[in-house]
DNA sequence: CAAAATATGTCAACATAACTGACATATTCG
DNA sequence: CGAATATGTCAGTTATGTTGACATATTTTG
């Protein structure tokens, strides 16, 4: 190595060059994954901001409106955050008016969550620069590779063994799409 | 609560049923890519606990083993966070002898950044897993297939020569460099 | 050369969203 | 009835982001 410079490589020992060839890790998949992603929410979080919520209300308004009638502890497993966590972003959609809680039918402990129509509204106008932007990603790529975009999204996803039954439509004909 | 599974739905009109069909916006890709990325990144989660480190760590590290040499600057605009967020990452980092910093040899200002063979380890240590997870999902798939699924994450990302922040970050000295 | 611009570092205060632990209340179940 | 369950809530902590202000070294520029 030349580099004219200070530093003393023998002490601390650093690594000047890119890694090599020869390591199968994805570097570039998990780099596309990363960019990818942060952009994916760039565009609801800039709405959210109008509305003083967060990401975290982004996701509750989204499932809440995917699955009505979902149960607190259902939330709860799909988000894989505590009740404490939920609580707080749960209390100002209810009291803004954003989704209503209701009593179980049947057990009367189980808070079951719906949007309202506002709710709704903002879930699908969070929804949709998201659309768009798969929308162009899609533009490209033909059916079979859509498809195949679907099933590599869904290898990336833990299988998990205990899928709450409560009330929940957890069956789906066509994959892991479904929450 | 008050309202023990009242609720007048006349006032507040709560939506009961599920999304119909006719809604284009892809609700599968959405929960797809929300479910795969939290997955993604449950894997070096684990790891970075039993190091003390979070996300931010890591980031920092899969970047500065990817490009060794890189200028904090240059860090801060693939991250997209503020000077400050970094610094309190980037100094642990270089305490726990992981990342080095080298003043640049032609502008001495910069702090070129290498990963230490300690920091290279533990960026492949966090690849890992993702990498595993990566091979998993793609087993199924053709190559053409996991061209597809390269071109489709691409596509998800914004190309920007220069993004326009609606509200700028106007940090006081430099200011964002351009790229 | 002196002044301005730039690259980086740092202190301080703050916001959000996660966490743990503990405890309260209503309801269902055995 | 008493235990288990579903949910809510209070209090404190952590990780990571933010803005603002200022310091220091170095390069560029007038």
């Amino acid at each position: 190595m030349s580099a004219s410079g200070a530093t003393n490589p023998s002490a601390t020992e650093l690594l000047r060059v890119a890694m090599g060839e020869g390591n199968d890790l994805d570097f570039e998949i998990i780099e596309l994954l990363f960019f990818a992603y942060r952009d994916f929410i760039s565009d609801p979080d800039a709405i959210l901001e109008t509305y003083g919520f967060g990401r975290a209300h982004h996701r509750v308004v989204h499932f809440v409106n995917r699955e009505p009638g979902l149960t607190v502890a259902a939330l709860l497993d799909t988000l894989k955050i505590t009740k404490q966590s939920l609580a707080r972003v749960l209390k100002q959609l209810v009291e803004g008016g954003y989704v209503h809680q209701v009593a179980g039918p049947e057990d009367r402990r189980q808070r079951k969550l719906y949007p309202t129509r506002k709710g709704r509204e903002l879930a699908l106008a969070l929804a949709r620069p998201q659309s768009r932007r798969i929308a162009k990603a899609f533009s490209a790529l033909s059916d079979t590779d859509r498809q195949a975009v679907v099933r590599f999204l869904a290898g990336m996803i833990d299988q998990d063994p205990h899928r709450t039954t409560a009330s929940g439509p957890t069956d789906d004909a066509g994959g892991e799409a479904s929450v």
